[in-house]
DNA sequence: TGCTATTTTCATTTTTTTTTGAAACTAATG
DNA sequence: CATTAGTTTCAAAAAAAAATGAAAATAGCA
């Protein structure tokens, strides 16, 4: 088999199957990692793979997914701005592509996923200096080096998340 | 109140309430993000703040929770090397202690969790290669161009991993 | 403005994950 | 070596998370 032999069995604007097979597993084993369901990886991994933007109900109807979930994936792909959409001529409904620049979708994801746990620890952790026993107590310093392994963690994540979503630039 | 008289209030080897409650959440919240169920959380929190080591049915107890469930737990985190078992004279169960260096935690944790992910993505992206259309198809830059990303990701990953585990040396 | 195509929302159902508890297993001890 | 304290395992129950689908809301168009 030729190469023009293969492009001819390649319907236009039809993507490889294969291909999109592969990008979805990816996709889904990728955002799993980040604790995001299974059909926002299908969603992300189907439109990552497509030259031409997608409707809903594209999307819903090539996975096999009801539009419901369609419609709370693709919500929750654009707040992490991993999509956009885009307009097409003389069609109301929205067109989506995937942003292909992984670096915003993991700084999105920083800062709204974990920088606010962040926070929150470092909240809990005065809280915990204020609860400390007093200094006469037999495991004051044990609670005390604890309690500095814990401003340490808090602390190395703070400098190192940033440093993370600067260095993810891909 | 003076200190000796906090202290009085305290029984011997009595975790302050207030700061093991604190504890437990933080921990519950924190493998919560590394996707590990409430009860592994629960259980390193509580061995965290406890000077003294515990058994499982202590833990147990303490936490209400089934034995069962500390039992998994516990192993959790003994595959985690997020705690360990020290020995008590004249007592055949088994004493746990957490291990506060969380540099051996999280390195565990990419080594056994996230790595495996980053090659299994590496063998994709070559059948990937593989699966792409003739480099006469109309798409064949476009394809071409989210692969290479998808290798800068899996690259930039690769190098940054190992590179978080010997910074989180806290 | 009223009509219709499209999208969102959300109560319900389904699926997945976690916990329980009791039986099986293990290993110290008299 | 039989007993029993301690632990693990795993089928079943409970809880949590995700998907469905239909009704409600929205927005473009005639």
């Amino acid at each position: 088999m030729d190469a023009n032999e293969k492009y001819s069995l390649q319907a236009k604007n039809e993507v490889p199957e294969a291909l999109e097979l592969e990008s979805i597993d990816f996709f889904v084993r990728l955002m799993n990692l980040l604790g995001l369901p299974r059909s926002v990886g299908e969603i992300y991994g189907l439109l990552y793979f497509n030259p031409t933007p997608l409707t809903m109900d594209q999307v819903a109807t090539k996975l096999e997914i009801s539009i419901g979930s369609a419609s709370q994936g693709l919500k929750t792909l654009r707040s992490l701005k991993a999509v956009k959409t885009s307009y097409v001529q003389g069609d109301r409904r929205d067109h989506y592509l995937a942003e292909s620049e992984f670096r915003r979708l993991f700084s999105t994801f920083l800062n709204d996923e974990i920088l606010p746990h962040l926070e929150s620890a470092i909240d809990r952790i005065k809280r915990m200096e204020k609860e400390m026993p007093a200094k006469s107590s037999e495991d004051f310093e044990f609670y005390n080096i604890r309690i500095e392994k814990l401003k340490r963690l808090t602390k190395a994540s703070g400098r190192l998340l940033p440093a993370l979503a600067r260095l993810l630039k891909l």
